[in-house]
DNA sequence: AGGTATTTGTTCAGCGATTGAATTATTTGC
DNA sequence: GCAAATAATTCAATCGCTGAACAAATACCT
């Protein structure tokens, strides 16, 4: 888990130039063209001569160089642009899931700079060896960042279950994990990353979250607040509001897989009935289509049901339509809480999103009441099945971004 | 609607002041005891030299003043306890609804200094003779707020409706009205509150958006984050996400009465089948508890039903439990989808909360993942009937606390 | 009663960061 | 080759916080 915006204390001098360096950073980020200081100056209301100051601390703290100047037409002295370093500080990712080990390595403008997927059953690895393994490919990383003259300032592990404050995993149900001490675990080890001031050196949390966190930053950037949806297994949310990741009282939100959308049908094995997971989650598809899911690896589930209604196979057609209504019901119902004006469709859902997209869209259509005065779009996540692993490294770079003095501050 | 939280700006050196100014007077808005130039001191990580002078601004601009010191054990100089003024600014709350008008004035501590309520049936009033009633009203406030030293600092008014960016009232189904340009409807009158950078002259929002705030701020401090159902003929969400309420990308969010409860069942005016509105809401219940409605005034059927449950007349009960349930089902869905650990019902569903809470827990524990390791408190509203301008109010003169510099800087 | 310890609040020199104007740097257009 | 234009830097002035010394007001002790 992670601490919210900027903590709100006491206000001293050294607090002005914290405030500026993430100003003029993340106007750096979010511009679309390597700007000048001048451009920055007038975007950000300073003076030159203080976003001078302040890009002098981000090019000695290696956060920005300078580019080739943008080719500009008129007469004048030729800006030099500013864009975010390519080598200095990066985020390492970690992702555990059912069949697969992801490690990846995100540099501050997002690129990703090292990936490694190791596939494997992971339901019979215990998790400490299955921990062990991420450490061996989060080490090869660092050693491949290294190279690249990047250094890792903080990690972020994905898992997919419900982790709670302390970053124990207190209930992984498809990897059959159960009250893990994620931390204390990796920290039998040597460490992964350098040490940062405002960077923690590792954040567990949930596989959903950080694939809408990668949503989030994916370029181009897209709206600000959105609901991507993980399907797998089970099925997640990752809630993103105004930019920020929603993670609720003890973040365990997003669990959208147990609304009721037949509040007297099947029974869950949460104990309630009906709950949405029963109708469009991948087991629940899959018997739906007449597949027999044990024949088949996890991950080559959703892409045979995708052939099968490319083909045109009237079962695997009904079952994407049945599940698409379930899960239009249960998304019109979040829509209408949160009035969200995007949905995007992530995990195991991206590929099968031409079938399911209709009929979600026509339950939003019929059940949100202000769907009349403006649309709501439904659309397949842009990043790869990796995206948990790519949105966790992301979120460490983001971190810096967003408060660039932890970094600059740092020892040495 | 309303601006989110510190617009990121420019640090200059008077952001220093300006968050320092909201610093500190936040510490005194929060502190249960008077707190001293010292105390905010170490509370805020503050030098007692800045705290001196940031209080002096405080104290010339009437936002505190220094009320009797706390008797305190121990030698030392006695401190000088700093309270919220109870002169200086405030804030005007209004609200329309089906049977009746309010205007309330709340001071910066949270004080109700004044309070009208003005019964009618404004179904068959047209819009503009409704806000011309509520200026009528708004001017008597006025008046005695600047008999008690007050000067209104800004204004919002509560409608139950959809209400857009610009404080147009697409449309209140229960009122009638539909398209109606409030602001341009009430600048025809001349301004009832006095103009104060950095707060707007008028808000308007949702009813249960504006009652969920007033929730919030009400004493004794409850959590940060809850859920506030508006049980009225329709019902309305607040939600409030770490002591902040969201709106939602266009201002919509918490319809939760058309959140699918039955999804093939009643069909409803909104479109959809199953609604929640068409189980739980107002009508539904009288209904089933075999009353008639229009024998009953809107504002008696609630405490009718009350009296009904409490001498224990099935049919009363039964209505009241089964509306319990079906209310029990959305709740479910959007604590597991947001984590939240509370929920409040207000409007016309406090007066019942005793025969509601029941079904709505049981539900919720048969339903909520996580219930089983933290539980969920569903209680009634603390507040009376006219929350939301209670509410309305409120958030004027919490905007007021939030940034101070805005009224401290105001001319004159 | 008087002195001392203790805590509160204020005063003031010092300092860091921003500002605004002047200055330097570098290019285009005539 | 020179003027105009734009970019970036330099520097005195200013604003607001800090830290330490100082003044104020009370309790406790003898």
């Amino acid at each position: 888990m992670s601490p919210t915006h900027a903590p709100v204390g006491a206000a001293r001098q050294g607090s002005l130039r914290e405030l500026n360096l993430a100003l003029v950073l993340g106007r750096i980020a979010a511009a679309d063209r390597p700007p000048s200081r001048a451009d920055l100056a007038t975007a950000t209301g300073l003076t030159r001569a203080t976003v001078s100051a302040v890009v002098e601390d981000l090019l000695a703290g290696q956060l920005v160089s300078e580019a080739e100047p943008a080719p500009r037409a008129g007469a004048g002295r030729p800006a030099r642009g500013l864009v975010l370093a390519d080598q200095g500080p990066a985020g390492l990712g970690l992702e555990v899931n059912v069949d697969y080990l992801t490690v990846c390595v995100v540099d501050l403008a997002g690129q990703v700079r090292h990936r490694t997927v190791h596939r494997a059953d992971l339901r019979p690895v215990a998790p400490e060896d299955a921990l062990a393994r991420l450490v061996d490919l989060a080490r090869q990383a660092r050693a491949d960042a290294a190279r690249q003259g990047l250094t890792l300032a903080g990690a972020a592990l994905a898992v997919p279950g419900l982790i709670d404050d302390s970053g124990q995993v207190r209930l992984a149900p498809n990897l059959g994990w159960r009250d893990v001490p994620v931390p204390e675990l990796l920290s039998a080890h040597p460490p992964l990353t350098d040490r940062v001031p405002d960077v923690p050196a590792l954040v567990v949390d949930n596989e959903a979250n950080l694939a809408a966190l990668g949503e989030l930053h994916s370029r181009p950037p897209g709206p600000a607040s959105f609901l991507h949806i993980s399907g797998e297994v089970g099925i997640g949310a990752g809630i993103v509001l105004d930019g920020a990741l929603f993670r609720g009282a003890r973040g365990w939100s997003g669990e959208i897989g147990h609304l009721p959308v037949h509040p007297q049908g099947r029974p869950c094995r949460c104990g309630g009935r009906g709950c949405l997971e029963q109708y469009a989650g991948q087991e629940a598809i899959v018997a739906a289509a007449g597949l027999v899911r044990a024949e088949l690896p996890a991950d080559t589930a959703t892409a045979r049901l995708a052939e099968l209604a490319e083909a045109g196979e009237p079962a695997a057609l009904r079952a994407l339509n049945d599940a698409g209504t379930a899960l239009g019901v249960a998304v019109a119902g979040v829509v209408n809480l949160l009035d969200l004006d995007t949905v995007v469709l992530g995990g195991g859902y991206a590929p099968l999103a031409p079938w399911l997209c209709p009929p979600v869209l026509a339950e939003i259509k019929a059940r949100v009441l202000t769907a009349a005065w403006s649309p709501v779009t439904v659309r397949p996540s842009t990043l790869g099945p990796e995206a948990a692993a790519v949105g966790a490294a992301g979120s460490v770079v983001r971190r810096i971004v967003a408060r660039p003095a932890g970094w600059l501050n740092r020892a040495g």
